[in-house]
DNA sequence: TTGAAAGCGCTACCAG
DNA sequence: CTGGTAGCGCTTTCAA
C-alpha cells in the first residue's frame, strides 16, 4: 500500500523511454528494438506494474468482459444445478484471454431484455451470450438493433442470423426412443419443455420422428416446463389417461425425476409399470433410484465454445459473423429407470 | 447504429451549457440552477444519453463492480445447486445500485488466490466477497495486504478483522439434535464437512454441545467433504462400525442424501434403522424419499446482505470497517428421514 | 451559478 | 526505432 499505484508512466521513466515505446514494448507490438523491449519489461517487473484495465478500457473502447444474463426466477435458480456447468465452461475459456464474466439475473424476459439494453448502453461488456433461445426470440433483433456482439446457444435450426453454438438434442432423443423400442415399448409418451423454446421443440420433433421411423403411432404429448413439479404434474396426467403409455421420454432430467418420484408415490413400479428417461445427464439423475436413463449433454463444453466464439467475434466481427459451431451430440446413458415392457 | 455514441459533450452542447455543468446536473450535485438542470436533463433524454461506465470508471477510480471467486472444482460446480442462490441474492442487492457482479472460478485455493490478486491488481472490481472461509483463511491477509475491500461470509466466530455476514448454523444443528433426542435417539453420529472450514467446525461443535446438553455421550465423528460421494462413503463407514448409531446429523444436505441412498442400498430402512438429517434445505432434499429432515438456510439472503455490506464498505470504508451482520438462524424442517428410535 | 481546463491511465498516430 | 501528443468520456477543481 505504498502510495500511488504504479502506472505506465513510472515504467517508462524507469526504463528511460517514452510512454508510447513502453506501451508498444509491453503489448508485444512491433516498432521497438529488442533492447528497449527488454529494458521496459524489466522495469515493469521491478516496479510490479500491472496495466490498469480502466485506462486500457477507455482508450481501446473495450470492456474486456462479456455478459451473461440468466433469465429465470430466483426460485428456479436455487434448484437447478445445470447452469453452474455453463458458467464453469465460460470462465475456463475467457480468463486465459484476459476477459471476465459479468453475470446478471433477469427474472422475467422483460427484465432480462432490460439488462441487455443496459449492458449495451453503458458498454459494460463487449458482447453477450444468448442462452435458452426461443423460437423467434426477441433478443435476436435486440442485439442487432443495439449493435451488441452476441452468440446464440442452441439456436433455431438453419438460418440463424448470429454466430452460434449448437449441441443438438435430436440425436440423443432419437437414441432414447430407439432404446425404448428395443425394450419392446410401443406406446411412448413425451413430457415436453415449455412451449416456445427451441430446445423444447427440437425434442418434440425428434421424439415424433423417431416414433415414425420405428413405425409406431405418435404417443401422448404431455405439457411440461422443465421443472421438478412439472414432472410430478405429468405423472398425475398420465394416471388420468385411459390408455397409459409404457414409457415416457422427458424433455429434461429434472422433470423426469419429478415424474419418477410421483409415479412411485402413485404406487407404480419404475421401470416395471413405466419406463422413464430424461435429458441432460445432471448428477441428480444418478442420485435417485432407479437411476435415470438419459443423454449426457455437455453444458461446460457448450459454455466454453460459445464464449470462445464470442471473443473471436469481438476480435474480428467480419470473419466470425456467421460462424456456427456444432458440438458432438450427447451420448446415451442407460440407467435403471428403463426396462422391458411388462 | 447512427455513428458515434452520444457523450456528455453532446448533451452539454445541446443544452447550451458547459460540460462540467452538465455533469453536475446529471449527477444531482449542487451548484447548478434548477433551470439549467432541467435543460440538461431534457437534452440527455432527447439524445438518449447513457453515461459511459469507462469514462466514469477512469475518472472516479471505481469499477462499479464487485467480484466473487468460486473456489471449487468445475465438477462440484455441476452438481451443487447451492451457489445459484447466493448469486441471485448478490445480484438482487447490487444491480439497483448500478453495480455488476464479476464471477470468477478458481478450481484450487491457489488458483483462487491468484484470481483475487489479479482482480485487485488491475482493479477490475471495487471489492470482493469471501465465501466458505477457512479457519485462518489466507485470503484475509491477502485482501488486507493488497488493500482490497472485502466482506467475509460466515466468518470465524469473534474477532474477525473484516466486515462480515453470518448466518450461524449452531442453532440449527442443535435443533436437529434436540429433534432426534426427542425421538428417543441416544447414539447420534455426525458426518462432518471438510476439515479447516469454519462452517464445518461450527457444526461439529454444535453437535457436540447439543449432545452434552442432553446428557448424552459424544457419538461417532465421521469425516466427510460436503459431497454426495462423501455421504456414501460415510454410510459404508457406519456399516463397518461395531456399535452403529441410530441417527446421523450430516454437515450438509448433499452428503446426507448420499448417505441415505447408500444406506438404502445396504438394505437399511430410513428412518427405521437409521434416522438421517442434513443442513441447508436444498431442493434435492425434497426430491428424495424419504424427504430429508434439515435446516433451511437462506443463501439468497446471505448473498444479498453480504453484497449490500460490501457496497456500503466501498462507499464508506471507515464507517463500515467492522460492521457485522447477523442473520436469523435457519429453521428446522422436519422431513420423513427421521423417526422414533427402533 | 457557470465554464475552462486538468487529469484518470492507456493506446495510437505521426513526426523526427 | 523513438518520442511527443492527441484523444477515449468523465469528474472535479478553480477562476470568472
Amino acid at each position: 500500500m505504498n502510495g500511488r499505484r504504479v502506472t505506465i508512466v513510472d515504467v517508462a521513466a524507469r526504463a528511460g523511454v517514452a510512454i508510447s515505446s513502453a506501451s508498444s514494448a509491453l503489448n508485444g507490438r512491433s516498432g521497438v528494438s529488442q533492447a528497449t523491449r527488454e529494458r521496459v519489461q524489466e522495469a515493469a517487473r521491478e516496479l510490479g506494474y500491472v496495466p490498469s484495465l480502466r485506462g486500457r478500457s477507455l482508450s481501446t473502447q473495450r470492456a474486456f468482459s462479456i455478459g451473461f444474463v440468466l433469465h429465470r426466477s430466483l426460485e428456479v435458480l436455487e434448484a437447478d444445478p445445470f447452469f453452474g456447468a455453463f458458467i464453469g465452461g465460460i470462465e475456463q475459456a475467457i480468463s486465459p484471454r484476459g476477459y471476465a464474466l459479468v453475470l446478471q439475473v433477469g427474472s422475467t424476459l422483460e427484465e432480462a431484455e432490460g439488462r441487455y439494453r443496459e449492458l449495451a448502453a453503458n458498454r459494460r461488456v463487449d458482447g453477450v451470450l444468448l442462452n435458452e433461445l426461443r423460437i423467434d426470440d426477441s433478443r435476436i433483433d435486440l442485439v442487432q438493433e443495439i449493435g451488441l456482439p452476441a452468440v446464440g446457444i442452441v439456436p433455431p435450426i438453419d438460418s440463424f442470423p448470429l454466430p452460434c453454438v449448437r449441441q443438438g438434442s435430436a440425436a440423443g432423443v432419437r437414441a432414447l426412443v430407439r432404446h425404448l423400442v428395443e425394450l419392446g415399448h410401443r406406446n411412448i409418451a413425451h413430457v415436453a419443455g415449455p412451449p416456445g423454446f427451441v430446445h423444447s421443440q427440437e425434442r418434440i420433433d425428434a421424439w415424433r420422428g423417431a416414433l415414425e421411423e420405428a413405425g409406431l403411432a405418435t404417443g401422448a404429448l404431455i405439457p411440461g416446463d422443465f421443472t421438478y413439479d412439472g414432472g410430478r404434474a405429468a405423472a398425475d396426467e398420465i394416471a388420468a389417461m385411459a390408455e397409459r403409455p409404457s414409457a415416457v421420454v422427458c424433455a429434461n432430467d429434472l422433470s423426469a425425476v419429478g415424474l419418477m418420484i410421483r409415479a412411485q408415490e402413485l404406487g407404480w413400479s419404475v421401470p416395471g409399470d413405466l419406463s422413464i428417461c430424461g435429458y441432460d445427464g445432471i448428477a441428480l439423475g444418478t442420485y435417485v433410484r432407479p437411476t435415470l436413463t438419459t443423454v449426457q449433454a455437455s453444458p461446460r463444453r457448450v459454455g466454453a465454445a460459445a464464449a470462445e466464439l464470442l471473443l473471436d467475434l469481438i476480435d474480428d466481427p467480419e470473419a466470425n459473423a456467421l460462424r456456427h459451431v456444432d458440438l458432438p451430440a450427447g451420448e446415451l446413458v442407460v440407467g435403471t429407470s428403463t426396462g422391458p415392457v411388462a
